[in-house]
DNA sequence: TCTATCAATAAGCTCAAACTATGGATCAGC
DNA sequence: GCTGATCCATAGTTTGAGCTTATTGATAGA
């Protein structure tokens, strides 16, 4: 009793259990004889009770070992697949990652994680969408691994790298005197009651978002207030006004909306992908790796 | 990797992982801090990646052993609880059981059942009822490891204990003219159809059960066969004739059906329990030895 | 009765897991 | 900034558990 179970009694006992031939077993496991009938007895005196019943001429198991050996082998294989497990999360392929993203990076976020499930189809990939400062808190927090947001500044804590870049379009009801053409100036805007998410919700933002209208000399007053893009765009849709969004955002329009190309000097919103400073775990630098092909088409806008 | 991975190396790790220092997991283990660091550097080898990022002042888990933790713990309650089924199994405290036994003894098994399971609540115990024939075959093939039987002989392979004794009692319609008393001369019902269980089903057995009404001087004449007790009963509850049963398949009647005792010299029906012979198992003997409290009870036929 | 088979036992050896002692890195406090 | 405390890693030594070979003992078949 005072003697530990080691696995190699579990690998004995199983070899013995199958062959059923203490000397056959020995060879399979290339020890001799002997060492295999010592170990098994040591075994026996572990558990408490006989697991082979044995003459000089056959061997057979008791009904204990019976009992036991369906369990020794399936114990066996769960631990080879646990240390594999084990092994293939320290590598990085299998684990769980946990993406913290704003809503309006929904479009390139699932591109993204489409390119990057196709490399890890072992890693379960967790999703949290938000605001911007919700995105940042979990990252720092540790409730996210990984945050993607627009625009952001490096911090001390947070490191940043691109995902990808998109121009600003302009969305407008179809009834629009400028929903005619491809393109339209700013300017010809300047009317129209803006659609938009509050200034606060992201300076940065916001600011870029309205970069276009701003270079064209229009003062920004925000009509109408809405804090997702689905919404604002639902918005236009009804006639209520017209917006600046990110191109991603536009790629499915209902029926009563058109998108159309900004003339002037291009402004783009860069989607970042943000991760705690001396994060270098190989998950990470996957996910992040996977972006590379991705991004040349998100830029595209395509 | 040539290197096999032990339950020691499982037992360690998990130290470590509860602890999160290596000083304290090693004081726990009972051995020298070394040791420890030592084994767990070889754990880390054999499964491939890190598995605690170590300073010279912290100690905490990678995300591979974060993933592994849990799986180690588990598969160590896993084979503790294995292990003591097996010593279980050994002792005869847990299994299965597989017991064979006539339908006609349905009563005094489940009554005999219920003692059993009782003091061995994690023994399983399948059952299969059918004949005589059937009860010893499968207990001679092995698929039954105790057969319940009446009447039967000893044989070479097989041994015997009694289970029970019961008296034989007469079953008769209850508009029959012997049905106001509560006795009945066999002797009586020599006029009526007799409804029973062919002879060919068990010779023994049938001899032993119209023993009252050979003692009667009746020539036995079977009216009417059926091959279970209850189709039996049923008839005799119908009007369609008397028959002479073991009392315990009598306990349960119908309207239309009365037991009656038997005058003149008294027969019993033994029910036997059947092992095969050098079968010593602790099991069997907890299967036998449970009658015991049971057998009084059963022969007073209550 | 003899031989072959096969598990158990005996005795010696070997290597790995343990120990002790020490080194090196980090943090707290005067 | 130095000193002491803490704590993991390394080095060298020791011990014992598991392996080996040789042998015994039991059983079944020729």
């Amino acid at each position: 009793m005072d003697q530990r179970i080691e696995l190699r009694h579990l690998r004995y006992f199983v070899a013995v259990a199958e062959e059923l031939h203490f000397g056959r077993a020995a060879q399979r496991l290339h020890i001799a004889q002997p060492a295999l009938s010592q170990q098994i007895r040591q075994l026996e005196k572990i558990v408490g009770v006989e697991l082979f019943r044995r003459t000089s001429r056959s061997v057979r198991l008791t009904e204990a070992g019976a009992a036991f050996q369906p369990r020794a082998r399936n114990l066996l294989g769960r631990l080879a697949a646990d240390l594999d497990e084990a092994g293939r999360v320290g590598r990085g392929e299998a684990g769980r990652l946990d993406v913290a993203f704003i809503t309006s990076a929904t479009a390139i976020v699932s591109e993204h994680l489409r390119a990057f499930s196709c490399r890890r189809p072992d890693v379960q990939v967790k999703l949290h969408d938000g605001f911007t400062t919700d995105v940042l808190a979990a990252l720092e927090r540790g409730t996210a691994d990984v945050g993607i947001v627009r625009d952001a500044e490096e911090r001390d804590a947070i490191e940043l790298s691109l995902l990808a870049s998109e121009r600003f379009v302009a969305v407008i009801p179809t009834e629009h005197p400028a929903a005619r053409g491809d393109r339209v100036e700013a300017g010809a805007l300047a009317a129209d009651p803006l659609i938009l998410f509050p200034r606060s919700a992201g300076t940065h933002a916001f600011d870029l978002n309205t970069q276009p209208l701003r270079n064209a000399g229009i003062d920004v007053q925000v009509a109408q207030e809405c804090s997702n893009w689905h919404t604002i765009i639902m918005f236009v849709a009804a006639g209520l006004g017209v917006s600046i969004a990110p191109y991603s955002v536009t790629t499915l329009l209902p029926a009563g909306a058109r998108r159309l190309e900004l003339d002037g000097p291009p402004t783009v919103s860069r989607i970042l992908m943000a991760t705690r400073r001396g994060d270098d775990r190989p998950l990470l630098q996957a996910f992040i790796a996977a972006s590379e092909s991705r991004q040349a088409i998100a830029t595209t806008g395509r």
